[in-house]
DNA sequence: ACAATAAAAGATATCTTTGTCTTTTATTAT
DNA sequence: ATAATAAAAGACAAAGATATCTTTTATTGT
């Protein structure tokens, strides 16, 4: 296990790789997208596909479409991309599995785990997908494997 | 998603039950686990079974028989449960799922999602599995859904 | 020895996630 | 209009996680 499903890994290393592009000023296909981030390209094809209809990120069909994102995409905290794929369980359920997270019924890590995942919440809403933008360009942080 | 596999938090919710029973003097089998925790019994047999034959719980055969721990399995901590069940992924594997986690080629999230993994790591190090008997003996913790 | 008990082991089934392949739809440039 | 491009959509395949069922092995009490 892992803390996000592969889904939604490929979904976070995608829209930053977008960000960049869109910041370089062009939009991407799924194949160099899939190239850069190194994952399967018809599966990252459905991911996006979600994203888009969520108004995550944006596409366009045809000769020079592409995905692509606008000012208020970039400024959306990325919990937003969790969220939209892995759902709520990580950000708000019960680590040990009971049907729901509760101060009066809680499972015996609560105390602790509470915490932990508050944090991770708080990470992930308070970092916004264009802020990694200038590293990426330098080359200071990978999306590759 | 959640933090643990399906597997590992019946693992864990399992392990907390027996650590119970047999502080109160008696070995516990599969069916009373798992109508105590919540899970599906022949599924969790399997998962006992592993945790014994990794030593983290010890397990008798026949008449009398069942599953207990003895002074030294209840003094580990639950890392070794996790570790055991969902490997080390969660506790050490980058966040967006690089081949690895590391320092000179970090991806976006490394630098703030180090800190979180390392606090989940912590913790679950330094949480023991005798640690909730009383609470739960009084009914102030919950193994059920 | 025998019957009863309970875990271990093995085989199989179902569901979800991950991944691929093909066809359709929208857009652009010629 | 037509051809080329690229995402959207749909159908399908493979793998892994979850779950069930049956048979075997070890242990106990009679
Ligand atoms: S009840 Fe389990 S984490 Fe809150
Ligand atoms: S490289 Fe991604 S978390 Fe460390």
């Amino acid at each position: 296990m892992s803390f996000f499903s592969k889904s939604c890994e490929y979904a976070l290393r995608a829209v930053f790789y977008i960000s960049r592009s869109t910041q370089e000023g062009k939009k991407v296909g799924v194949k160099e997208i899939a190239e850069n981030i190194q994952s399967p390209e018809a599966f990252l094809g459905k991911i996006l596909q979600r994203l888009s209809k969520e108004g995550i990120i944006q596409s366009a069909k045809g000769p020079n479409g592409g995905f692509f994102v606008t000012e208020e995409n970039i400024k959306r905290p990325i919990s937003d991309i969790v969220l939209s794929i892995d759902g709520k369980a990580l950000l708000t359920g019960c680590g040990l599995g009971l049907k729901e997270c509760s101060e009066d019924k809680p499972c015996p890590l609560h105390h602790y785990f509470k915490d932990i995942r508050e944090q991770l919440k708080g990470m992930l809403d308070n970092i916004t997908i264009d802020q990694f933008n200038n590293d990426l360009i330098k080359g200071k942080v990978m999306l590759r494997k």
